[in-house]
DNA sequence: GGGGGTTCCTGTACGC
DNA sequence: TGCGTACAGGAACCCC
C-alpha cells in the first residue's frame, strides 16, 4: 500500500531518469487510470507528447513531473496499487499496464515509464500547477496538507486542529488535510509507538501527547523510508520492481494475534472505517 | 464545516 | 475441484 516512504522512493527513483527527458509517445491501454484526468485519454497524450520533464516533486502521496513550456506538470497516485516502472522501451507488457510513456533521455538514452495498477484506484493526470508559498503544486493537491516530513510542516497549527476534533485520532491521522502521506499502516505503527489506543478522540489528547505522537509518525515514516518502505506483496515496488524491507520491522501491522513486541500483550485487530486497526490493549490504553 | 459512513476496484485466501 | 465470500484500503463523495 503505497503511503509517503512508498511514494517517496518512486519518485526518488523516477528523478534521475525522467528529469530532462523528452517524452517521445504515450500510450494509453485503459481510461481507468485517466479517472482524474478528466478531458480523457487524447487530450492527455496531446499534453505530453513533444514535453520535457523539469523535476520531480511530491506531497504525501501525490507526486508529480514538472513539464515545460508552461505552468503544468504530470500528476500521479498510486491509490493501493498503482506501480511506476522503469523499463527499456521494448520490455514486454506488465500483467495490469494501463499506459505506458516513452522518453528520450540526453544522457540514459531511450526508456519507457510504466504505469500499472491492479485494483485502478491510482491515476495519472496532466494538471496545472499553481503558488502555494514558496513552491507551486498541481490543482488537485492544493487541499492536502503538507507531510510530517516536509520542512514547512506546521506543528502548532496540527495541535490546533487536533484540539478541534472529536473523531478518533486515527480518523484524523488518516486525513490528508490534516496530515498527509500517512495511510493505515503508518497510522497503526505511530499510534503504537506513542502508545495512544487509536479510538482516543483527537481532542482530548494532551500537548506532550500530540508531541510524541508526532515525533512518533515522523521517525515511523523515516526509518520506513530508509529501508525501501513496506511491501507484503507484489503490491508495491520500486522503478525498477524491487521490494522494501520495512515489513520486517512493523511492530503492530497485521500482527493481530500475536505478541505485542514491547510488553508481551496480544495484539488486537479491529474493524475500523472499512479497513483494520491493529493496537495493544495492554500498552495503548483507551481513555 | 465537522462527523462518519459508503463507494470504487481486482486478486488472493479461505470455508464449505 | 469449484464456487461463493471476505478482505485489502486511498480518497472522493454523500447525508446528517
Amino acid at each position: 500500500m503505497p503511503e509517503l516512504p512508498e511514494v517517496e522512493v518512486v519518485r526518488a527513483g523516477l528523478a534521475p531518469a525522467t528529469t530532462g527527458s523528452l517524452i517521445t509517445g504515450v500510450s494509453v491501454f485503459d481510461e481507468r487510470a485517466l479517472t482524474r484526468h478528466a478531458a480523457g485519454a487524447a487530450d492527455f497524450v496531446g499534453r505530453l507528447e513533444g514535453r520535457r520533464f523539469t523535476d520531480a516533486a511530491r506531497r504525501g502521496k501525490f507526486l508529480w513531473l514538472p513539464l515545460d513550456a508552461d505552468d503544468s506538470a504530470l500528476i500521479a497516485h498510486l491509490g493501493m496499487s498503482g506501480q511506476m516502472l522503469l523499463r527499456r522501451p521494448d520490455a514486454a507488457a506488465e500483467r495490469h499496464e494501463r499506459i505506458r510513456i516513452h522518453l528520450e533521455h540526453p544522457q540514459h538514452g531511450e526508456l519507457a515509464v510504466v504505469f500499472a495498477d491492479q485494483r485502478t484506484f491510482g491515476s495519472l493526470a496532466v494538471d496545472r500547477l499553481v503558488s502555494d508559498g514558496p513552491s507551486s503544486v498541481p490543482t488537485q493537491v492544493v487541499h492536502i496538507a503538507r507531510d510530517p516530513l516536509d520542512p514547512l510542516f506546521d506543528d502548532a497549527r496540527f495541535r490546533q486542529t487536533l484540539r478541534s476534533r472529536r473523531s478518533a485520532i486515527k480518523r484524523v491521522l488518516l486525513d490528508q488535510q490534516v496530515i498527509s502521506g500517512v495511510g493505515n499502516i503508518y497510522a497503526d505503527e505511530s499510534l503504537w509507538a506513542a502508545r495512544i489506543h487509536p479510538e482516543t478522540s483527537a481532542s482530548s489528547l494532551s500537548t506532550p501527547a500530540v508531541s510524541r505522537l508526532l515525533a512518533e509518525v515522523r521517525s515511523v515514516l523515516a526509518k520506513a523510508l530508509a529501508e525501501g518502505g513496506t511491501s507484503f506483496d507484489a503490491q508495491y515496488v520500486n522503478v525498477n520492481g524491487q521490494a522494501g524491507y520495512f515489513a520486517l520491522s512493523l511492530n503492530a501491522y497485521g500482527r493481530g494475534g500475536q505478541p505485542c513486541p514491547r510488553c508481551g500483550g496480544l495484539i488486537r485487530r479491529e474493524a475500523f472505517m472499512n479497513r483494520s486497526s491493529h493496537y495493544c490493549p495492554r500498552c495503548q490504553r483507551r481513555r
